[in-house]
DNA sequence: GTCTATAGATAGATAGAC
DNA sequence: GTCTATCTATCTATAGAC
């Protein structure tokens, strides 16, 4: 959906750096007064365009959806699954797409109208590596799937929060055992 | 560690109402005056015990993971996969405990005092998980042991933060996919 | 329609009373 | 050592100026 065209629009201007913000920040830090600041505007403008937070913060899930899945779709132009892994693992490995994401998961847990967006994003996802599956020739069951989208989810959380050096290693080597039965069942052994 | 017997400890009603309050209305909403309120105390009052915020959340902290970790030495008393997936699905399936846990997600990103926290948690739940991987005579290596945990926290967020209904068959579903390739591996096909 | 000054609410922390 | 009155900072929202 893309705005008319004429005007670069202040409105757009606030989103961006509302995306900056909780990127950089996270929910807590997600505030009208920082964003206002980087947007270069008075917080009491902001209240102009977004009346309330809530509002601001539905216009902001979208964009980072968005923006997510797009990042997704660019990462996984791959044609092999060590490719898609290294891929996956660089997306998860920064800290500011765990961070905006987990932003989105706590919003939605407090305001009921983001689940939606939430959904948004995570059948998006769940499609995605769906694809990339089929794409890559890797037979893989709706359960499967859903086994490396939680697997992915969990390792982005997990390295957020733990902070351990050399995450990319782990992420790796956890999404090959993921993939490995799906790939082993290209020759099947019963 | 316990405490000294003799007092049941203003200290130790705040901190139930800490938890409590972490529990029910998550990070954002975990603030000094609402635990105040909860704890029957003044919120200056509630200073004198944790002179800051971090000081609260980090005492609270450990008891999360103290609790959580119980809370699955308690549930995988069982003598079966299928009955080790449903009692981590119901874990799973409480919004309370995802949400706990999200909020101390989030604090270890904010707050680097707290990532070691959080990473005691994780290796908690990665030990009970080869724990009863032994004891249920499933093989599995590190990597597949990271795979049931990450897979794990990833249900529980996208749980949480989709509010799908029956959550549980699908995170059945899902685990039963994550331990299978380790049960056919008794029967190596190679 | 665009923007701002200001009010109203709530957070966290301090200095000091008992 | 235990507890509280109070101050400051910060956030969100409104009424109204341009």
């Amino acid at each position: 959906m893309a705005r008319k065209n004429p005007l670069p629009d202040r409105r757009d201007v606030i989103l961006a750096a509302a995306v900056a913000t909780l990127r950089e920040v996270g929910y807590v830090g997600f505030t009208q007064p920082r964003v206002a600041k980087r947007a270069e505007v008075r917080q009491s403008h902001l209240t102009y365009y977004f009346p309330t937070r809530l509002a601001l913060l539905e216009a902001v899930a979208r964009i980072v959806v968005e923006n997510h899945l797009a990042l997704l779709d660019e990462s996984l132009q791959v044609s092999s699954v060590q490719a898609a892994i290294k891929a996956i693992a660089s997306v998860v490995g920064r800290p500011e797409n765990t961070r905006v994401l987990l932003a989105l998961a706590q919003a939605a847990d407090e305001e009921s109208c983001l689940s939606d967006v939430f959904r948004d994003l995570a059948d998006g996802v769940a499609l995605r590596i769906g694809r990339l599956c089929e794409k890559l020739d890797v037979p893989a069951t709706p359960d499967q799937i859903s086994l490396v989208h939680a697997a992915v989810v969990g390792l982005a959380v997990l390295n957020l929060a733990t902070q351990r050096p050399n995450p990319k290693t782990r992420v790796e080597a956890t999404l090959a055992c993921a993939f490995s039965p799906l790939q082993s069942s290209r020759r099947p052994c019963a």
